[in-house]
DNA sequence: GCATTTATGATATGTTGTATCATAACATAT
DNA sequence: ATATGTTATGATACAACATATCATAAATGC
């Protein structure tokens, strides 16, 4: 069973659990952005989902399916770059914490990593101290991964 | 004379020190966002320009003059908005920190702050664990500012 | 089986941003 | 002061991202 199998099998899983389905265009998106490996805009998910399964999705039904993977918290949208990405803990038991994405400028790459709690706490502490609160702590930096940065250089 | 006025006037010093000029498109689109006091959308900026000012440009000049702003680092883009925002620090006689955005989702309101040199060292550690180069730490946050989120609540 | 809800399709349109070529304003050297 | 090059702006078209809306299909509960 592939590692994308796999993802999908707990996506499936979360799904029930949650009192919703991940239907087969679904998970057809889902594995769209599994397999890629990088962040899509809807448009390139399109065209990835043709190429790939051969099934034509229309656009608007591709932002629904989005949604509706952000909702379940399956699917993360960069807004940096106006792109989602698969949750990369799908197949976690714990509840994961929340994300912090970094995007490679050049390809595209996304990591998502865990801040330490003391680094958000400092992080909130600041927004406190001018009176805001802080509704998705969810952050993006614009960065370069190793390899561009090297080529770069 | 004005507030506006006021940084206006830093602004055009800090511009001919720069080898670069504040025409005065430029000085308009600079007031309209220090005027409007939130961050605007660049088709907003059209409106609100021809409102207050009477002045019609075209949406391609507005983005010219935006990109030229931000090349003066006058004015920064929020990405997670896709607005603009007049920097706050334009009056500060020193050079400033980065920036660190608040965005109040309801009313637009951005808080510009700055974040610890220690929060943002942890940041680039953890970045750096996973081999990415951090291009720009402008972050932005996802908030409600005070008044919202009490008629939110 | 029929009604209700949920998911998807089709079409149009809105919003944000860029490409490109033309023109106007400005600077500077003769 | 005028010709020349440079910088700023205008006009038009279009690309990329996203939503609104109404129609249809599929699944679900009674």
């Amino acid at each position: 069973m592939s590692r994308v199998d796999k993802i999908i099998e707990y996506a499936e899983k979360h799904c029930r659990e949650n009192g919703s389905k991940l239907t087969n265009k679904r998970k057809q998106v889902l594995s769209g952005l599994l397999l890629s490996e990088k962040a899509l805009s809807a448009y390139e998910l399109v065209d990835y989902c043709k190429n790939e399964f051969g099934d034509e999705l229309p656009a608007m039904s591709v932002y629904r399916i989005l949604n509706f993977l952000q909702d379940e918290r399956l699917v993360h949208k960069l807004n940096l770059a106006n792109k989602y990405v698969a949750c990369s803990h799908i197949a976690c038991e714990h509840t994961h914490e929340i994300p912090q994405f970094l995007i490679c400028g050049e390809c595209q790459r996304v990591e998502e990593i865990s801040i330490s709690k003391p680094t958000i706490n400092n992080l909130q502490q600041s927004i406190d101290d001018v009176g805001f609160h802080l509704i998705s702590p969810q952050l993006e930096m614009n960065c370069l991964c190793d390899s561009c940065f090297s080529s770069a250089a």
